[in-house]
DNA sequence: GTGATCAAGTTACACGTGTAACTTGGTGTG
DNA sequence: CACACCAAGTTACACGTGTAACTTGATCAC
């Protein structure tokens, strides 16, 4: 049989024996503070706040409303989290190399889109190369929702998650990971879609600028979309190793001051790279874009401004953030991915003066 | 006398019925699951991964430990937090326009250092300009800490977070609000720096780029500081309002071709703006240095590879990153900031090729 | 032999919330 | 009047954790 701990009588003195670390300042009200001070009951109260079919009489709704205001009393995200198994936040594992073109703008419009759909986006540093320890870290925080960047998503790394409890893993891209609902986001697709247009142009020589570094899978994945569309025109593609630094550079463009040697146009996926590439071009007495065509892709404020004006392939990034959220939103309650995902995943081209 | 709700007997059937929502997968494992598998309390769990100064056994200790780890235990972050009053969160809001140059970087590197201290950092788009509405929405997380960044803490959102138990308030540079123990990092210092460099190198005519937009008093702050420098030598400073696009510089450089008009060194907060300057400069027929020598901020990659190498005044960022980092954690344990502080944030030069 | 001390565990509570199940008083219906 | 029904509230529980207070043997000093 069950036995109950509780032998004497409370102590008559103040101390309060369970309560945590006391917190200096005076605490944050509860919706037991708002209860009180509207003359209900706390589940009244939270009838109120969560809009919950339970009928309410409109007088003491109003006087919950109102001392929720006065009170500026905000629900406490742990709690809420607690009791729901899960909380409300979307989180974004970021690296310092954004997998797509016009990652922080992409951000920031997801944001206020999730925003809306009461979902609170946050960004998390991914400490790991590995993708499982990252995980692990993320499990704690039970997100709702996380959303993976291209080629982020090892399989053992979803699992992971999935096991946590969490709904809706996303991951824009290949590979495509059972159990993880995906977004269709070809990473390739500007670059096909740039490429195109330079041998529309009459390129008959390209090269393409391919960034070395960690996440390197994805540059070449795009080095490849760029070859198996030019191979159609019987287009060579010369493949360019480069970082994003004057030495890195110089050589390349040294070599194509020989007329024999040099591709007559250029994609890069990055227009930093592409204004660097120009930069050394010209140093090397070569015209943009009557000797050589370059093309770029992520539209940067940059890319704009200098001259010549970058072309550049990129994403309808507002309607992108727009459909994302709203099948972030929709695999939480249950249903598919939001059906204007594909339309709004494909990428057009901004022609400048470049290329 | 307090009533008992409890009339009858546990209904028989297999119902839950205060549960909420089924989850669909296997639930994620609780400490109690470690303890029931390690055959201990889950009180001796909770001991041993916290590492109080409660003794347990050598031998329960290592039960406990092989339970956890087969689990892939990780304790829940929401209910952590609800007990401790508050998470191990460090929440920092931004926004697209960084305050502080190299502010990806920084986060980057103060992702690590607090990781090392048993905190998370976590990234929020403040989707407000008016700074309490965020802080509402901050404070919500319960995090231990909000790193507010320059010219964004404004008195009642400062207030507001403090109420709700938010310990450490961290404000890089002015104004410094009471209540919030802040960071002496001086946003004008880099604009000091360089302008001191520039009259050293025998600047007798300057100008400053001001971007306009949103958090417009940081630049002008930063603008402010070069004039005051300037005034010490006699050197008069043209204020330059412009955004990073072609057509806001371009009439600015046109009317420089004049030299009665020119100045011959103008400093800009970011290396972006003065890649811009640069290019409109060329193309005015104007030669970096000889014309006008250019400094700008923050030592952006691009700055180094392109031609002419720009000039740059920038922090360490990792140093200031792990002063930061161990303030908070300071903080957090009621200790006053890091003494290495004011020495971690002295700006220095990298001197390069435009000024 | 009798307390006192102590290591090693366990029990019980509190954190703030959402909601199923219950209570209560009022209104209509046969 | 007896009964069902319903609107309007309330009560009680569960989520997973950290920790103060308690229990239980064992050891030790006198």
């Amino acid at each position: 049989m069950p036995v109950d701990g509780r032998r004497g009588e409370k102590p008559p003195g103040p101390t309060v024996p369970h309560a945590p670390a006391e917190a200096p300042g005076p605490a944050r009200p509860t919706s037991n503070d708002v209860a009180r001070r509207a003359g209900v009951s706390r589940a009244t109260v939270s009838h109120v706040l969560n809009g919950t079919d339970h009928p309410v009489s409109e007088g003491t709704r109003q006087r919950v409303l109102a001392a929720a205001r006065e009170l500026q009393y905000a629900p406490n995200a742990s709690a809420r989290a607690l009791r729901a198994g899960r909380s409300n936040i979307v989180l974004v594992p970021m690296s310092r190399f954004p997998a797509v073109p016009g990652e922080d703008r992409f951000l920031e419009n997801l944001d206020r889109e999730l925003a809306t759909r009461d979902l609170v986006l946050l960004m998390h540093g991914d400490r790991t190369t590995s993708g499982v320890q990252g995980a692990q870290a993320w499990a704690e925080l039970r997100p709702a929702a996380v959303y993976v960047n291209v080629s982020r998503g090892t399989p053992t790394a979803v699992e992971l998650l999935r096991r946590a409890g969490v709904q809706a893993v996303l991951l824009t891209g290949a590979p495509r990971v059972a159990y993880a609902p995906t977004v269709p986001l070809d990473p390739a697709a500007v670059a096909r879609l740039a490429t195109r247009h330079l041998l529309a142009r009459g390129a008959r020589r390209l090269a393409c600028l391919v960034p070395t570094g960690p996440l390197a899978e994805l540059p070449t994945q795009r080095y490849e979309a760029v070859v198996e569309v030019a191979a159609a025109d019987n287009v060579p593609v010369e493949r360019v190793d480069c970082e994003l630094s004057s030495d890195s550079i110089a050589p390349v463009v040294d070599r194509w001051r020989d007329p024999a040697h040099r591709p007559d146009a250029v994609y890069t996926n990055s227009d930093p790279f592409a204004i660097l590439l120009i930069d050394k071009l010209r140093e090397a007495g070569l015209r943009v874009p009557q000797d050589v065509a370059v093309v770029g892709s992520g539209d940067h404020p940059l890319g704009a401004a200098l001259r010549p004006a970058i072309t550049t392939a990129t994403f309808d990034v507002p309607a992108i953030a727009r459909v994302v959220a709203s099948s972030i939103r929709r695999l939480l309650d249950g249903m598919d991915l939001d059906p204007g995902l594909e339309a709004a995943l494909r990428p057009h081209l901004i022609v400048r003066e470049s290329g």
